[in-house]
DNA sequence: CCACATAGTGAGGTAGCCTCACTAATGACT
DNA sequence: AGTCATTAGTGAGGCTACCTCACTATGTGG
């Protein structure tokens, strides 16, 4: 990630950046070892986690809201939720209202490994954002949404 | 990258953290594509130029100090290296106080290009940073200084 | 019925990293 | 001077997290 020119308030924004996303990255791989998931796996399962709380009941997501979630391609939500499968964390149904489309929700392992996964975290302060107080963490939330994509 | 759980505040950080990375990634990749770079040659290019403006008139950086100020490790140094070699913008020589060591610097290509590049960045607002005031973009800068590596 | 859009995935690919192992060179210590 | 530990760079191989394109099957609207 190449260093932003401009401003020397901006200078070096970019930069900052991107080592501070590796950071956080490394943060994740390593919190998510020990459960042998990786980053993308796990914001995977969160996906599909917070879907079944908000439609509990339902009978999981299509592909394309996961990869929608995720602000994926398609083909590369198909990626991980294969990942998932393979390790019995989530499973796919047809979906009863449109034989095109697949349903993925977690399966009872997939959704105890997540419940043990987010204990863990609670149960040691934010590694990663602990770093900042209360304050700064609101206030990055708030420019970090202005940053997302459009 | 998954969701950090934790106070409201907090809820969705490493979310919209890595929502925000990828879009300034995209930014990156599209403002780099006329050139034919992408976002890594070109920081180690901007590694390259800065050090040559810090002490003009040395012959380069060593692998080992690119790899440094990119905060990576001294293989995937050697695999930008290679690329910006293969593409005549950088050049490498002995280090003529260290037989181990090889310098690295800009060829006058390559300072061209990078020249270019900046001064099509500054012909057109920053693209993605642009979005915020000047005052939030000092205090991301403050704040994301405090998440980097240590 | 037909044209077009949608859903998911096979095939293939890239970028941006990494670890390990190896050879060659250097520096420190005895 | 000799020995051993460290350093520098890179070959070999690997992983993760994405992507585009093309294809088949299905659904929708005129």
């Amino acid at each position: 990630m190449p260093s932003s020119p401009g401003s020397p308030a901006q200078g070096d924004l970019s930069d900052l950046f991107h080592r501070a996303f590796r950071a956080l990255r490394h943060s994740w791989v390593q919190q998510l070892a020990p459960f042998e998931l990786t980053p993308h796996q796990f914001r995977a399962m969160q996906a599909l986690a917070k879907s079944s709380l908000e439609a509990p009941g339902t009978d999981g997501l299509r592909l394309k809201d996961v990869a929608e979630r995720l602000h994926i391609a398609p083909r590369s939500a198909t990626e991980v939720i294969d990942q998932l499968e393979v390790k019995e964390l989530v499973m796919r149904t047809a979906d009863p209202i449109d034989r095109r489309a697949t349903l993925v929700k977690l399966t009872p392992a997939g959704q105890g490994l997540a419940d043990r996964v987010r204990a863990a975290r609670r149960g040691h302060t934010d590694q990663y954002f602990g770093r900042l107080n209360a304050s700064d963490r609101a206030e990055l939330a708030r420019i970090l949404a202005q940053l997302g994509p459009l």
